[in-house]
RNA sequence: GCGUCGGUGGCGGAGUGGUCAAUCGCAAUUGACUGUAAAUCAAUCGCCCUUCGGGCUACGUAGGUUCGAAUCCUACCCGACGCA
C-alpha cells in the first residue's frame, strides 16, 4: 500500500491523496459505497462502478453468519464472490456490538438527535433486562443471529480470521463502538477493552498475513470525552496499523470535535476513515478535519425509502407535489437516472418496427423523471430502489470528488460554502462553520 | 312478482342494544433514516374549536321502540342470488 498525499489544506488538516493498492487506487478523500452482505442493495456492480465509486465496504458479522466466511473463500474469495475486481473493506463487526447490543431496539443510532448530550441518560441505567442481541464478555461478543437465533462468539482474532477468509483488501479491527448514553466510567472501561481488542487483532492479523497483502486499520473510539479520545488516539496510532478508522456514536456537534481531537494525533502519512459518516455536511466537517475515506448506508438507505438527494436539498419523492413532476430528479445532473438516453438506444429500439416514433423529450431531458420515480415508489416497483440509489450514489460520490477536486484547486472553503448555502437554503445570514 | 341474504368512514371489511367517530387491512398525508435486524419504521387519517379536552354530524333513506340504536321493529330505495 502507497499513501501520498497530492496536496493539502492551508492551515488545517485536510488533504487530497491517492492509496495505492494491489487492486486498484483510492482517490481520496473517497465515498465508499456500503455492500454489507456483498452486495450493494438494489445495484448491480456495474452500476455502482459506473457511477464512479472505487471501492466498496462489507460486513465481517453479516457475511460469517450469512453464507459464512468458509463459503466466501471457496469461492475464491470476496472479489471473485461478488464479481467486484477493486478494492474491497470489511467492517470487523464491531458496529455490530453496538447497533445489536446497546442500540438494540432503542432510539440511539449513529448520530443521535439530542442536541445537548447531557439530557442523554448521565448515568449508565440498569438496563440489562432490555433484550439485546449483542453481549459483551470478558474475552469477545456474544451474539444471538438475528437470521436463526444461534449463538456465536467473536473474538477479536475470530473477527481477523474471518475477515481473512473474506479476503478484503483492506480489514478493520474488532472494536466496541459504545452509545453516547453511556457514562464515562463505561467509556472507559470500553475504551480499555478497545485498546487491549487492536493488539490481539494486529497480531493475529500478523499470523495470517503472510504474502502481506492485506492492511489493517485500527479504531479510535473514546465517545465524546476529548481525553478518552486523545488517550485512544494516542494508543492506536502507536500500533503498526496500516490505517485508522474512527468509530463512535455521536451528537452532530460531537462528531466534529471528536474527529480533530483525533486526526491531529494520528500520524499525517496513513489514511484515516471516519466509520459510518456520510451526510453531505458531515463529509465537508471530515475532510475539513483531515478524514481520507467515508462509507455510510444513507445514500443507499434513503434512496430505498424515497428520500433523494438533490443540490438544493434533500426530497422525498414519494410526496404529492412530485406525482406531476415531469423534471429530472435533479437538473444538470450527470447520474444514469438523470441524463438523457443517447438517440441510439431509440434507434436500437425501433430498428425492428417499421415507424417508430421517437421519444418526445421534455425539457431537461432526463432518461426518468421525477414523476416516473414517484410513482415507482407508489407502485413498490423494485426499479424504484434501482434508479434511486443509483442517484443517491451518485451525488455522494461525486460530491466528494468535487471536494477533492477543490482541494486540489485550493477552493475548497469556497465550495463548501457555495454547496452548503444551496444545500440549507441558507440567506447569506447565517453562518457556516 | 315472490323469497333469501346484504347495504358501515376513499376502498375492502369488523362490529349485531350502552365502554363506537366506530377494531383491522389498503389507499392517502407527512416525517424519520449516518461502520444496513431497514425495498423499513413512525405519526396523522369525519367536521369544527386553541392542545388537554370539548362540541357537532354520521353506519342506504324515512319513521318508530328504548333512559340509550350502526346494532331491535316498520316502510321504502338499492344490490346479489334463487324461484316464477
Amino acid at each position: 500500500m502507497i499513501f501520498t498525499i497530492e496536496k493539502k489544506l492551508e492551515g488545517g488538516l485536510g488533504r487530497a491523496g491517492i492509496l495505492k493498492i494491489s487492486r486498484g487506487v483510492i482517490h481520496t478523500p473517497a465515498f465508499i459505497p456500503v455492500a454489507t452482505k456483498a452486495s450493494v442493495k438494489a445495484l448491480t456492480l456495474e452500476e455502482v462502478q459506473s457511477l464512479g465509486a472505487e471501492v466498496v465496504l462489507a460486513n465481517t458479522y453479516h457475511l460469517y453468519l450469512q453464507p459464512g466466511d468458509e463459503l466466501v473463500r471457496e469461492a475464491g474469495g470476496l472479489h471473485q464472490f461478488m464479481n467486484w475486481p477493486g478494492p474491497i473493506i470489511t467492517d470487523s463487526g464491531g458496529f455490530q456490538v453496538f447497533s445489536l447490543g446497546a442500540a438494540y431496539g432503542k432510539d440511539v443510532s449513529k448520530i443521535t438527535k439530542i442536541s445537548d448530550p447531557s439530557l442523554l441518560i448521565p448515568e449508565r441505567f440498569d438496563d440489562s433486562d432490555a433484550p439485546r442481541l449483542a453481549k459483551i464478555g470478558a474475552d469477545g461478543v456474544s451474539f444471538k443471529s438475528h437470521i436463526d437465533g444461534s449463538v456465536h462468539y467473536i473474538t477479536p482474532e475470530k473477527s481477523i480470521q474471518i475477515q481473512h477468509n473474506l479476503g478484503a483488501d483492506i480489514i478493520f479491527a474488532f472494536d466496541e463502538c459504545t452509545s453516547p448514553s453511556e457514562d464515562l466510567r463505561y467509556q472507559e472501561e470500553a475504551l480499555e477493552r478497545t485498546h487491549a481488542w487492536a493488539k490481539r487483532s494486529l497480531e493475529e492479523h500478523k499470523k495470517l498475513n503472510k504474502e502481506n497483502k492485506v492492511m489493517l486499520f485500527g479504531i479510535v473510539q473514546g465517545g465524546r470525552e476529548e481525553l478518552l479520545r486523545k488517550k485512544s488516539a494516542d494508543f492506536i496510532k502507536s500500533l503498526d496499523f496500516d490505517g485508522f478508522g474512527i468509530g463512535g456514536s455521536f451528537t452532530k456537534e460531537d462528531m466534529s470535535s471528536a474527529v480533530k481531537w483525533v486526526n491531529e494525533i494520528l500520524p499525517e502519512e496513513k489514511p484515516r476513515h471516519l466509520l459510518g459518516i456520510g451526510e453531505p455536511e458531515d463529509i465537508f466537517m471530515g475532510v475539513e478535519n483531515g478524514v481520507d475515506l467515508f462509507d455510510c448506508v444513507a445514500p443507499t438507505r434513503n434512496a430505498r425509502n424515497g428520500t433523494l438527494y438533490t443540490k438544493e436539498g434533500k426530497i422525498n419523492i414519494k410526496n404529492t407535489e412530485f406525482r406531476e413532476d415531469f423534471s429530472p430528479i435533479e437538473k444538470n445532473c450527470g447520474c444514469y437516472v438523470c441524463s438523457p438516453s443517447p438517440d441510439t438506444f431509440a434507434q436500437s429500439l425501433g430498428s425492428s418496427l417499421r415507424s417508430a416514433t421517437p421519444l418526445q423529450k421534455h425539457a431537461g431531458s432526463a432518461r426518468y423523471t421525477r414523476a416516473y420515480l414517484c410513482h415507482l415508489f407508489r407502485g413498490r416497483e423494485m426499479l424504484a430502489a434501482t434508479l434511486a440509489s443509483i442517484h443517491n450514489l451518485y451525488f455522494i460520490v461525486n460530491l466528494v470528488k468535487k471536494i477533492r477536486q477543490s482541494i486540489l484547486d485550493d477552493k475548497f472553503f469556497d465550495f463548501k460554502k457555495e454547496f452548503l448555502y444551496t444545500y440549507f437554503h441558507l440567506d447569506g445570514q447565517e453562518k457556516i462553520k
